[in-house]
RNA sequence: GUCCCCAUCGUCUAGUGGUUAGGACACCGCCCUUUCACGGCGGUAACCGGGGUUCGAGUCCCCGUGGGGACGCCA
């Protein structure tokens, strides 16, 4: 049987990290065997259910370059569908009408509480016969009230729920709308899904879902749940902990490879190898290797993996993914260096895109002021008459070459009878504004004869009149 | 409260009865170095507790403890 997997979200807000990832695993399980892939938006509840919500999530898969095969297939789109199952379940007596209000409910359930005993729905309505007037009915599934349920879960192992620990749920509200429960045993059965990869708050859905699918005389598909991602003070992974959406890594410079390498390193491994591409990933991934214990988010890790890869990864790729920052940072790079050979000369020192833009900016365009902290420190007494005679020598190069620029550099140093360290620091500040830079050679070459000349110039002025 | 899940360095993890408990991030040294990085070398640091089973337990079982999740006419 051909795999067959989904990613099934429900719109009521952007894709977030958790999310991202146990989509990642559904995506490469369907990958690895060279199944299906799907993605369905769970949107019955119209309420909170928007456009917006299912475009952020789109827009998120597609950074992420998670790739369906069918879909997206909103769940809004099949009420006809689920409405014959309710009424199938009905008329074979797996399912009835509850006419019990809200108050009620809530009633019994703070009755429960007050027992020390878990709330569930008591199924006081199993064998009404007549409606009760003035009330619209929910449906509600006749779960089995003996016996257990037992997942075979692939990442958890073995899970075994008894059916008195369950009770009856509602299938469709008042209003006739089909729930939760009801939606996703129609979907997966009927889109035919062999595996099913979610977050393991599901668990609790499952031996529920499974009993739906008994009554339908159906067999239910393969269990995966993948554990939930924690914040940094253990608690589950939210809104407190910063960056949650997908997106918003984007916005701070994270590659989306970095951002799929990390998710997918946390929570499962291989051996010792910390990074993976995509064709590796899936090769090794396997749903079962996925640890069963939540695991704790680390920026820290995230950041040096972002680092790698822009490291590594080839120019031209690097450069596409630059370009959305180029436009969000408004830097113009049509006035100065190719940006390629700034961003290869940059790109050691950088640990986000963020970072890697931001500190290219010197080579487009001339800065007002100096780094705080490293004028003060580089800018001493002696630095105009040091300046001036960098510039002296530079000004008389014919060839503006790094090997030539280095030599001129080293020059002045000899003529002056100083060491490197007290010419070289003084001069990048000089030139580029802060104290860090790739080396000088490089740098003075990229950021062009012209300009470097008349930034020395202005250094010079600027201490002069700092000293006068 | 009830049910379910989970438990190795601060964090992510390797480990499938016999290991000096390995790797990575972070941290601390040293080296490289005109800056910041990259890189290289080295270091600190862990089997939640208690009972079993076994010649032998991080590994298997039980009980605690701790953490997470679920308990909706949300998904």
């Amino acid at each position: 049987m051909t795999v067959k997997t989904r990613f099934a979200p429900s719109p009521t807000g952007y894709l977030h990290i958790g999310g991202a990832r146990t989509a990642l695993y559904s995506w490469l399980h369907a990958r690895k065997f060279g199944g299906t892939f799907l993605l369905r938006i769970e949107d019955t509840d119209r309420e909170r259910s928007t456009q917006a919500s299912v475009d952020a999530i789109l827009e998120g898969m597609n950074w992420l370059g998670l790739d369906y095969d069918e879909g997206p297939i909103y769940q809004t789109d099949r009420f006809e569908r689920y409405k014959e199952v309710i009424q199938q379940l009905i008329d074979q007596g797996d399912a009835y009408y509850c006419y019990c209000t809200h108050e009620e409910l809530d009633e019994m359930r703070e009755q429960q509480r007050a027992n020390k005993e878990k709330p569930r729905y008591d199924g006081r309505c199993r064998e009404r016969t007549e409606p009760r007037e003035g009330v619209e009915p929910v449906v509600r599934f006749r779960n089995p009230t003996e016996g257990e349920v037992v997942i075979d879960d692939l990442i958890k192992g073995k899970i075994v729920i008894a059916n008195k620990e369950l009770d009856d749920l509602i299938i469709a509200r008042s209003d006739g709308a089909p729930t939760y429960n009801l939606t996703v045993v129609v979907d997966d059965l009927d889109m035919g899904m062999t595996h099913v990869v979610r977050g393991d708050d599901h668990i609790n859905n499952t031996p529920r879902q499974i009993n739906i699918m008994t009554a339908l005389g159906a067999e239910p598909p393969k269990y995966a749940h993948a554990p939930m991602i924690l914040g940094d003070d253990g608690k589950r992974l939210s809104k407190r902990h910063g960056a949650v959406s997908v997106m918003q890594y984007r916005d701070d410079g994270f590659l989306p490879q970095a951002l799929i390498n990390y998710l997918i390193r946390l929570g499962w491994s291989h051996g010792d190898q910390e990074i993976f591409s995509l064709e590796e990933m899936i090769e090794f991934f396997k749903v079962e290797d996925v640890n069963g214990a939540a695991s704790t988010f680390n920026s820290e890790k995230l950041l040096w993996l972002n680092q790698q890869y822009i490291k590594e990864m080839p120019i031209e790729e690097l450069m596409e993914h630059l370009q959305w920052h180029l436009d969000n940072q408004k830097l113009d790079i049509s006035n100065g260096p190719d940006f390629a050979a700034v961003i290869n000369a940059q790109r050691d020192r950088a640990k986000t895109l963020v970072d890697l833009v931001s500190s290219s900016r010197y080579f487009y365009e001339d800065f007002e002021e100096y780094a705080e902290a490293a004028a003060k420190k580089q800018f001493k007494t002696a630095t105009p008459d040091i300046m001036q005679a960098v510039h002296d020598e530079l000004e008389t190069l014919p060839d503006w070459q790094p090997e030539a620029i280095d030599k001129a550099i080293k020059v002045t140093c000899e003529k002056l009878e100083l060491k490197l360290n007290k010419v070289g620091p003084p001069l990048r500040v000089a030139v580029t504004g802060t104290a860090m830079s790739p080396s000088l050679d490089i740098t003075l070459y990229l950021v062009g004869k012209e300009r470097t000349l008349e930034r020395l110039l202005k250094a010079i002025a600027f201490n002069r009149a700092k000293y006068a």
